[in-house]
DNA sequence: TCAATCAATTGATGATTATCAAGTTTGCAT
DNA sequence: ATGCAAACTTGATAATCATCAATTGATTGA
């Protein structure tokens, strides 16, 4: 793996503050691969082996019960992944794939442990790390519960746009099925939905979306700092 | 505070392995404090003064969005709550108000955080901490969005049956509007999802449910090893 | 004991969401 | 380009869920 990929994940809060030698041990411990789009990393109900680390690509997050699946979170670049199972050294809740080519970082998890064990600056920083987790998800949970599809959508639309630049466009970077099971709705109504937004001012084509105007989407949203990032 | 209680904080495994000075300084710095039912504690949006437990009692941890409202959790005696907010020292997500009356003990945040610095053992039982409810919340996002209202409420009613000893009854401990709430649902359609489990051999009078066939009830539920406790 | 009040149920209706079944568009490989 | 396959859209229908209204049932306090 190229010293910039590394350089990369020593910038990661959980890794910036560790001492170098315990950063050394845990990267010589891992296995750097590459892997196509659409391949399962990790199935939900298996022991973790490895912590994850996305350096490049895209991967969905996703659980089933049954027949029924849904996306519960998409990671981009540079990321862990599934850190709780990790530490607990429990089942995986969810299973993770690739919804792109990507670079993957994998640590043993017995090294990881380890190593928590005897850095007290990892530790910390895990401890960080897991709360911050803890807090997106009961943020998620609040989003599914307390809003409708539509809200649910308007709202994901002004959180992304603003995490892309904020000019008023937002770029889809993965496919509307996997939004829709994201947003907790099928691709159908995801597709209605967007087209109901039309009357808030929100136009879209193929994979770009505009907002024509803020006001009208927000009235629309009703974001909520307790519930968007 | 009577040292039984004490005794039993003490066995929390939040506290259990840490320094007993550490331990200590903790308590000292704490309040110890009764409430009747329908207290509010803690407002979302408020930054942290206090780790609450608690002792005695029961609290609703609850959201609000404009009007909506939903019940995130239901704490009950001896546990801690809303430790993210405390670590990170940020905004609560959820609100608390008492079930019953209660007893809090309630330790000042900056005590916390203090002693997490300096006792590794305390730091590395609220990284377990923190990663045992993130499961737990990812758990009851995969709830809410894999499963209709109807098997929420039928995986629920074979969940506490088994955490109230498993003789097929099940005793509610808190009204059916804060379990609908819980649930993902209105108090009108728990009490019609109640009825429609007559079909699956459940019956109820009052607060009390009664499990009549298991598998029946089971077949209903479909209970996952990765959603239910 | 008797209102008074609140919780819970039931019925009627409407909104939201899912499912099924066409179509249409888009992206890609030949 | 041309055609194929996949993604996306649209329409019709059904399931799920929320809201409003009315009633029943339980609890409490004077």
């Amino acid at each position: 793996m190229r010293s910039a990929d590394q350089q990369l994940i020593r910038e990661l809060s959980v890794f910036r503050e560790m001492k170098q030698e315990n950063f050394d041990a845990l990267l010589s411990a891992a296995y750097f691969q590459r892997f196509p789009e659409g391949v399962t990393l990790i199935h939900e109900g298996d022991l973790p082996d490895f912590l994850h680390i996305v350096v490049e690509g895209m991967v969905e997050l996703f659980g089933a019960c049954g027949e029924r699946q849904t996306t519960l979170d998409v990671i981009r670049p540079v990321t862990t992944f599934i850190l709780a199972a990790v530490i607990r050294d429990d089942v995986y809740l969810k299973s993770a794939r690739t919804l792109a080519p990507s670079q993957i970082l994998m640590i043993p998890a017995t090294a990881v442990r380890e190593v928590f064990d005897r850095d007290a600056a990892f530790a910390r920083a895990v401890v960080g790390e897991l709360a911050d987790r803890y807090r997106c998800v009961v943020r998620e949970l609040k989003n599914q519960k307390l809003r409708t599809g539509l809200e649910r959508l308007a709202a994901w639309i002004l959180q992304a746009e603003r995490q892309q630049g904020g000019d008023g466009r937002v770029r889809l970077t993965y496919d509307k099925r996997t939004l829709a099971s994201q947003l907790g709705m099928t691709a159908e109504n995801l597709s209605r939905n967007l087209a109901a937004l039309a009357q808030h001012g929100v136009s879209s084509r193929g994979r770009e979306i505009i907002i024509g105007n803020r006001d009208a989407l927000e009235t629309c949203a009703r974001p909520d700092a307790l519930i968007d990032a």
